[in-house]
DNA sequence: CGCGATTTGTGCACGTCTTCACAAGCGCCT
DNA sequence: AGGCGCTTGTGAAGACGTGCACAAATCGCG
């Protein structure tokens, strides 16, 4: 029936079922596709449209449709996609069939909230284990886990297949955690510090930075209200601008 | 001397300094560049190049140089930038030059935990009020501060100027929390809650979701996994595949 | 059995982002 | 004063991501 092969694979037949080395944009869309997928599962949904699905997952739906066909996906055309089995893919692809172990290193104020959080266990990970370099904290029971000292880390790796790490320390501790994971073949993560990490290649990071988030807002926020308080007050604005660039900008193409 | 106009008002000599319209992915990065001159601040510098100033926020040269050309920036050839100079620009157009409020919605693992984050204190937010629907909460004090009813939000939105709203309640939530935002006049949300918030034109939302952080990694550890195994075991990989699409899709391919 | 309604998958054009490479500008040294 | 080395700012090209619009495919119904 079907002709259907992977963009990875193209011409050889019966060639090795690599994964589609998809976009990142698309990769980074898919586990929105899952969780709203489950939504629908577990609201007794069988099949979605790929407008359905779209709206749920907050994406425009031919963007939707150009991720899964990404993925060599079995929609059928006047009916929609099979959510079961829209999620048993995406699932393979994101790697999420096998349950992976994290440690999550930094027992602070996040690290506590984090490890305490379910969205981590109820998506596809387990937190193999809480790490901290600050002994008084060691011995700390959260969540049914106890927090060992960072100096385990290799009696932990051993213990496990520990691929996945989170950094959840100050950011002056980071590198150095972030160099540990590495020297016991971390190789994916995620790092809530704020400061940027060197690994070696082949290592992947991703940054988690709460202010960040707040200052692209703060952005929005100041263009917002330059906008709407501009065409009110005409040129008056110009007395209320700070210093900065705008100020001295303005002031030549005034002097002009 | 310098010529310089805003890209944001091209041709009216003279015209209202509006924010330069920047590329979304530079206003992504702005505030990591500035934490960068932030670390170059306190350690004495006074003055950085594109190149040191992009190997500390991770980032390529040319791309730094680019993103602050867009604000119209002030670097010196043959020298660099003057980093004071730079940092009071990227906190201007940033909208940082005022200290913002924040009105942060459900306390509970994660509110915990961002109630106590430093990392807003110190980077140009303060948190004008906890507030949470669940009333054995209520009154709890975390960090200085009491929780109070999520009732009480005109209330908070009279007495501040309250414009960003973080929303850290359970996804069935979050929706009605979002729209009690809007309605008390915030026009920028940042969402921890994993689902997709619906909200009138004008107002922002960014979303951040630890899980799916998690699993986009998760994604990159396959790959590298299947990469690397495949070479190695040839065509038997097949036989350890999941059911999945991969299985169907081979196994047609097979069967020809 | 054929037709129309519906929905997927995708070619194409457009806009955005990235990166290279280099001219223009600045300070320092002689 | 002049030249040299360094660094910025930017034009141009290419990679990437997005969204429209439509052909191809499937189902249900008469």
């Amino acid at each position: 029936m079907s002709q259907h092969r992977h963009p990875g694979a193209p011409g050889r037949a019966g060639a090795v079922p690599t994964l589609p080395d998809l976009p990142e944009a698309t990769v980074a869309r898919l586990p929105e596709y899952l969780r709203a997928l489950h939504n629908l599962a577990d609201t007794g949904h069988e099949t979605v449209s790929s407008e359905g699905l779209s709206a749920a997952a907050g994406v425009n739906s031919a963007k939707l449709r150009k991720d899964l066909s990404h993925l060599g996906s079995y929609g059928t055309r006047g009916v929609g996609y099979d959510v079961a089995l829209l999620i048993e893919q995406i699932e393979y692809v994101l790697g999420l069939t096998q349950r992976r172990a994290v440690a999550l290193v930094g027992v602070g104020n996040l690290g506590h909230a984090l490890a305490g959080y379910d969205g981590f266990a109820s998506r596809g990970f387990r937190i193999a284990a809480l790490l901290d370099a600050d002994a008084s904290r060691v011995g700390e029971e959260i969540n049914g886990l106890v927090v060992r000292h960072i100096d385990d880390l290799p009696t932990v790796a051993a213990a496990e297949s520990l691929a996945i790490g989170v950094i959840a320390t100050p950011a002056a501790a980071a590198q150095q955690v972030a160099d540990q994971l590495v020297a016991v073949g971390v190789t994916s993560i995620l790092n809530f510090a704020p400061c940027v990490l060197s690994v070696p290649e082949g290592v992947d990071v991703r940054k988690v930075d709460l202010a960040i988030e707040l200052q692209i807002l703060s952005f929005h926020e100041h263009r917002k209200a330059s906008l709407t308080a501009l065409p009110a007050t005409g040129g008056a604005a110009l007395t209320a601008l700070p210093g900065g660039f705008a100020a001295t900008d303005t002031q030549e193409a005034i002097g002009t």
